[in-house]
RNA sequence: GCCCCCGUAGCCCAACCGGCAGAGGCAGCGGACUCAAAAUCCGUCCAGUGUCAGUUCGACUCUGACCGGGGGCACCA
């Protein structure tokens, strides 16, 4: 571009030059002006008067500052709560949003491992980009509410949860978590007997430890965990991918037994599952929510074995009578007891190829293998008897580790079967024409004495009564859910506030011991392994600060020596709460006040109905946190409303996954990616220097050369333009392809709507207090009324396109004269929430002196809304053949009346008469000849 | 293999409870301005809704089957 035609421009046209300057201007009266300050009801953070009753919460998903910076899709959920929350706020409400850092993590330590920088420099670091990346697109964030996990004013309140959990229990009879102190109350006033049948008084302190420690809610446990040598920690279930590797990274996961810290957060299956129903999320995350806690109703069978008992969990206990075997696990506990000699060897071999076999391999290979016991087990409901296998389809993981194998019903027990010869009883008729194997639909029962006849669901019930009157077995419900593995043996992350003493026992700081604050190390990494070296030990961090982890304190019995944990908390920890901690974070002595806990997340019955569980009145991310973070988040909080230390039992009310933004990259023919933005495409085909490129679609990311960048954007079209544009794509929750080249549509907008306020050439507001004519008013109501409808819904595309719309309108009946007032008023208002500068900057020139950040926000006024003649388009047999105008108020036969009459139509129907006429009033008429 | 979501113009997307397929944007085409080009402005072309059936006076919308794309689960008894 020359400096000739640069010259050209008029001086005040809105360029992105020109927006950029709005822009800085506009964030700086916003941070000096307070203006996104959300008021408390009390505390710190309250003006000292009442705060508004209608309040709204909304928040963003916790985003981890990583050190790429952002790209162009990360802000579509962060613009999108800022629309939201700009739209409610002017409307009136108070409104809480703000942002946060969920700082802990792995990628600052893997850096800090490879550099020697700390992870806190490192962090920070990224989070002065990623604030200063925000803050250039205009959120309108409440920046005294920011908090940051790794902050120790923020992690001594997670430690603090985390000694909640610990010192509770869940009380089954109750429902509900309650304090650990009062189970002790009722061991030591007998009402509950302890565990050996001792007295209470009798335990020694350790003995006691002990026996409460089984019933608390954070426990330390010896099972069986996610070890991944490749990462040098273990791994909580929802960490490892189906076919057996870490989430992060994809290195192999063995199963190995060690000590770490677990959160019983089964016990809470039931409400987890069934508290779906109160929440206004997507279908789609109850779905996998419900799917992952995986509640079956079944019975509990035991068969005996001589002396012994094998119990089974089985759902289909209508089909005991075609129970022709039984299977174990090969890790079960009975296999060494029942087992004959003569088995033995081959017994300990299948056992060896199990255990060495991963995951993956496991999975991989469904072909059925076992090995017979040598014992053989009696069928309750027939007395025969049948025979023991061991087997790996079976694991120990699931339901008792046993299975009765019912091969006429389930598939897998018929390929067993049929590999091992074992016979097939069929206790379901199946359907009519059924060819396949074993038959799984309903159907009357069979060779099942006592329950012939009957249909699944009555069999079903009816062999749990005979079981339980029998007292062979009972009914009981089965979850896929298991505890959640809490420790990992990282640097970064918050340390547990537990210390051991000389016999291991874990022993709760006190309260007033926290924080624990993170030492400083000379290595942050853990030891990482070859990632197939299934028998390496952990060994974190933490273990070789030793003038940190061996401690002298005064716990109550003088001081003494203690070890502290050499563990760190999980990633997930610092953002299962952090709604909570933006409520007020400044508050000292207590997590969150109570009185705005209640304001800002408590249930509001009368607002949202009787079942209301309170939380944030939405919450946008992702759909990937499904049922990690969204199912840890809601445990939490349900632990902390037990124990009355929050209002509400849901953390979030109302979720919505917003869509991605994805990209096209482009390989050559060594299938190397080539710079996207440099591609040219000609007839279909893709070209980059000369060269044809194969183009994909997918992720935007650094090694796909396809990345843009918010800064880019904003420096080329403005803040405002970006955010118009990525809120015109397309509704928030669908992914869509980027298209840097279509920008330039929410630029013209922007150019057009400031062209019809202001002279391009003077910078003259170009506005006239003439009142506009009907038509206009007509259109601007509508386009109110739409707008609202809109905004409140997140289709921020079709608002968005109804404010071109009417600008459009006002371009082509104003440009000449100048635009009437109440036309410009209201559109510069309606667009206040999508492009915020460029709106604040107009409504001052029209001379307002208060920023419209609290509204006001236009109201339609119905008198517009309604018309007064309205057409009707006329159909004959469905097709549109002719249009008439007739007053609104017209009833349905006058407006028959004036159909048949009209020229076109009356010809149509040439004097017969119609078998049908159908008016749909305000809508259509359609004549059936 | 099972479950869920989505297929509308060259592209991104509208169409509310079954009622005129098009609101908006990009690209294209024509024009205005310009010595010319860019920018800007004005105008305009373009699909019958993935396919096949069904229900209906009427289907993008409801039902069934199939095709294509995306996601979740996957030896959970």
């Amino acid at each position: 571009m020359s400096t000739e035609a640069a010259a050209e421009t008029p001086a005040f046209r809105y360029t992105a030059e020109l927006a950029g300057r709005i822009e800085k201007r506009w964030q700086q009266y916003w941070e000096d002006n307070g203006t996104f300050h959300a008021p408390n009801p009390v505390g710190p953070l309250s003006t000292g008067e009442p705060v508004p009753a209608d309040k709204l919460f909304v928040q963003d998903m916790f985003p981890y500052p990583s050190g790429a910076g952002l790209h162009v899709g990360h802000p579509l959920g962060f613009i999108g709560t800022d629309v939201f929350a700009r739209y409610h706020r002017m409307n009136g409400r108070n409104v809480l949003h703000t942002m946060g850092f969920d700082a802990f993590g792995l990628p600052a330590e893997q850096y800090a491992v490879q550099t020697g920088q700390h992870p806190r420099k490192t962090t920070e670091d990224n989070m002065a980009t990623y604030l200063r990346q925000i803050r250039r697109l205009g959120l309108g964030h409440d920046e005294r509410r920011r908090i940051s996990t790794i902050d120790v004013e923020y992690y001594k309140w997670t430690q603090w949860i985390f000694l909640q959990i610990f010192n509770s229990w869940y009380d089954a009879d109750a429902g509900k978590a309650r304090p650990i102190a009062e189970l002790e109350a009722q061991f030591a006033d007998g009402s509950r007997p302890t565990p050996d049948g001792r007295p209470w008084a009798g335990l020694t302190s350790a003995e006691q430890r002990k026996v409460l420690n089984e019933y608390r809610l954070a426990y330390l446990s010896e099972a069986p965990v996610n070890w991944c040598p490749g990462l040098g920690t273990v791994l909580a279930n929802e960490e490892v991918t189906a076919d057996g590797r870490s989430e992060r990274g994809n290195f192999p996961v063995f199963r190995r037994n060690l000590r770490q810290w677990m959160m019983r957060i089964t016990a809470y299956s039931d409400r987890l599952i069934d508290d779906l129903d109160r929440l206004d999320w997507p279908e789609k995350v109850k779905a996998m929510q419900r799917n992952w806690i995986g509640r079956s109703n079944g019975a509990r069978v035991r068969f005996p074995v001589g002396d012994q008992e094998i119990e089974v969990f089985t759902t289909r206990p209508d089909t005991l009578f075609g129970a022709t075997y039984v299977v174990l696990a090969p890790e079960h506990a009975l296999v060494d007891v029942i087992a004959t000699a003569e088995q033995a060897a081959d017994i300990a071999a299948y056992r060896r190829a199990a255990s060495l076999k991963s995951e993956l391999d496991r999975q991989e290979n469904k072909e059925k293998t076992g090995v017979f016991t040598g014992a053989h087990a009696t069928n309750p409901a027939t007395g025969e008897r049948i025979p023991v296998y061991i087997a790996d389809y079976v694991l120990m993981g699931y339901g008792t580790g046993a299975i009765m194998a019912v091969p006429g019903q389930d598939q897998r027990d018929w390929d067993f079967a049929t590999a091992y010869d074992l016979p097939v009883i069929r206790t379901v008729q199946p359907s009519e024409g059924f060819d396949g194997e074993a038959f799984t639909g309903d159907g009357p029962a069979i060779n099942s004495g006592f329950l012939d006849g009957m249909g699944v669901t009555e069999a079903k019930s009816t062999m749990i009564a005979w079981l339980e009157e029998k007292g062979f077995g009972q009914g009981t419900v089965q979850y896929k859910l298991r505890d959640w593995l809490f420790s990992r043996q990282r640097y970064w992350g918050e340390p547990f506030p537990i210390v051991y003493d000389e016999d291991g026992t874990p022993i709760p700081l006190p309260e007033e011991m926290l924080p624990v604050e993170l030492p400083e190390v000379d290595d942050y990494s853990p030891r990482t392994f070859e990632p197939e070296d299934a028998n390496s030990e952990p060994s974190p961090p933490l273990s070789r600060a030793t003038d940190w982890t061996e401690v002298e304190l005064d716990l109550g019995e003088g001081r003494k020596k203690y070890r502290r944990d050499f563990n760190t908390m999980p990633n997930w920890a610092g953002s299962c709460w952090y709604q909570l901690r933006y409520v007020d974070p400044t508050e000292s002595d207590r997590f969150v006040n109570a009185e705005n806990e209640q304001y800002w997340l408590g249930p509001r019955t009368a607002e949202h109905g009787a079942g209301d569980p309170g939380g944030v009145d939405l919450y946008i991310g992702g759909v990937e946190h499904a049922v990690l973070h969204l199912l840890y988040s809601r445990f939490w909080q349900k632990v902390l409303f037990d124990l009355g230390q929050v209002s509400g039992d849901e953390p979030y009310r109302k979720l919505f996954n917003q869509g991605y933004i994805q990209a096209y990259a482009f390989q050559d023919a060594r299938e190397t990616y080539v710079p996207a933005d440099e591609v040219v495409e000609e007839n279909g085909k893709f070209f980059f220097n000369g060269e044809e490129v194969k183009r994909e679609y997918g992720k935007m990311g650094k090694s796909l050369k396809n990345v843009v960048t918010p800064d880019e954007m904003c420096e080329n079209y403005g803040a405002d333009t970006f955010r118009m544009y990525e809120m015109s794509m397309g509704p928030m929750d669908v992914s869509r392809p980027w298209a840097t080249k279509d920008v330039v549509g929410a630029q013209r907008f922007l150019q057009r709507l400031w062209r019809n306020l202001v002279d391009e050439n003077t910078g003259e507001l170009r506005v006239v207090e003439d009142a506009a004519p009907e038509e206009s008013l007509r259109l601007l109501h509508k386009t109110i009324a739409g707008v609202h409808d809109d905004f409140v819904n997140l289709r921020y595309n079709t608002a968005g396109a109804k404010l071109i719309e009417l600008n459009n309108h006002v371009t082509k009946a104003y440009s000449a004269t100048g635009t009437p007032r109440v036309l410009a008023e209201a559109m510069v208002l309606m667009l206040a929430p999508l492009g915020p500068h460029v709106a604040e900057e107009l409504w001052a020139k029209l001379g307002h002196d208060r920023s419209l950040a609290h509204g006001p926000f236009p109201k339609a006024d119905e008198k517009y809304l309604v018309e007064d003649s309205v057409e009707y388009p006329i159909q004959v047999n469905g097709k549109v053949r002719a249009r008439i105008t007739v007053p609104a108020a017209a009833g349905q036969d006058e407006v028959k009346a004036a159909a048949l009459a009209e020229e076109k139509i009356a010809e149509l129907v040439a004097g017969g008469t119609p078998r049908k006429v159908i008016v749909v009033p305000g809508r259509l008429v359609n004549i059936v000849l």
